[in-house]
DNA sequence: GTGCTTGCAAATCGTTTGCAATAGC
DNA sequence: GCTATTGCAAACGATTTGCAAGCAC
């Protein structure tokens, strides 16, 4: 099981005209198996553990490879750090300013159709994104809040 | 005629509950002024020249005060600094990575009502940024880059 | 063996913090 | 006069850079 999805990851990257070498197959393994926009220090930390010789350097330069290449978004809507996502489709973000999560926001097919409508302007679009901030609605009801 | 645009600033800024210091008003001057996304380097090296005595600090701490108030807005697009803007309607941002330039998108009826779409979802949203990458009209045009 | 990749250490730089001096109601 | 505000200096922390060692074709 893991062994085959390390050869599609190694296929992925070749594919994609990036030699896969054993740290990058780890990085990207990492971002498929957790879909929740981690930061450098987080893959970091997580990666360490099975390869203790990583470098924090390596982390980021294989995301700045990997979003050169289109493969990874690099999410701003974190003013605290960088944010990394694998997944590339379209999608917007929600920051719970109370309790740091970041949350995927998966959008209807009419919203979709929306955010193309917001995608056209004079200016040659690369990359857009949609981000909320706000109180996360398990904060809410939980109440772990005060005004 | 400069006097009278500091009094209503002055009164602006007390509407707002926030004590109109001579840095307070200041900074709003210029935001309202200049409404290019200054970063906080820029507003302190521009002020400095009137007020010498003015601390980046003082700049950080205001704007935070602003944007806690909800009279300025703080943009997270740009990974390299936070920018600042006194336009709080209803407006998307492009960024573009050839010049850094931070340009405003401003929106039709229909775009507006379409963002309005994108508005809603489980979380408590506060605020909303839509955010475009890419190439400026001036850079694509003026050819200033390579691929 | 040549060039790409890694990893260490140091540098950089935007932002925050602690605290004493100051200003404004 | 009392409290909010300012400004300095230091700390912090994320990201970048330079470079030598290692790896892969």
């Amino acid at each position: 099981m893991a062994e085959s999805r390390e050869i599609n990851i190694r296929e992925f990257l070749a594919n994609h005209h990036i030699r896969p070498s054993q740290q990058r197959v780890a990085i990207m393994e990492y971002l498929l198996a957790n879909k929740t926009h981690p930061t450098v220090d987080q893959i970091f930390e997580q990666l360490s553990v099975d390869i203790p010789s990583l470098s924090k350097t390596t982390v980021y330069n294989t995301l700045t490879l990997f979003s050169r290449h289109g493969i990874t978004l690099v999410l701003t809507i974190d003013p605290r750090n960088l944010r990394f996502d694998s997944d590339t489709s379209t999608h917007a973000h929600f920051l719970c300013e109370v309790c740091g999560e970041l949350h995927d926001i998966f959008l209807s097919k009419e919203q979709k159709e929306a955010l193309q409508l917001l995608t056209r302007c004079e200016h040659q679009i690369l990359d857009t994104q949609l981000n909320h901030k706000g109180v996360c609605k398990e904060c809410r009801t939980h109440a772990r809040y005060q005004v």
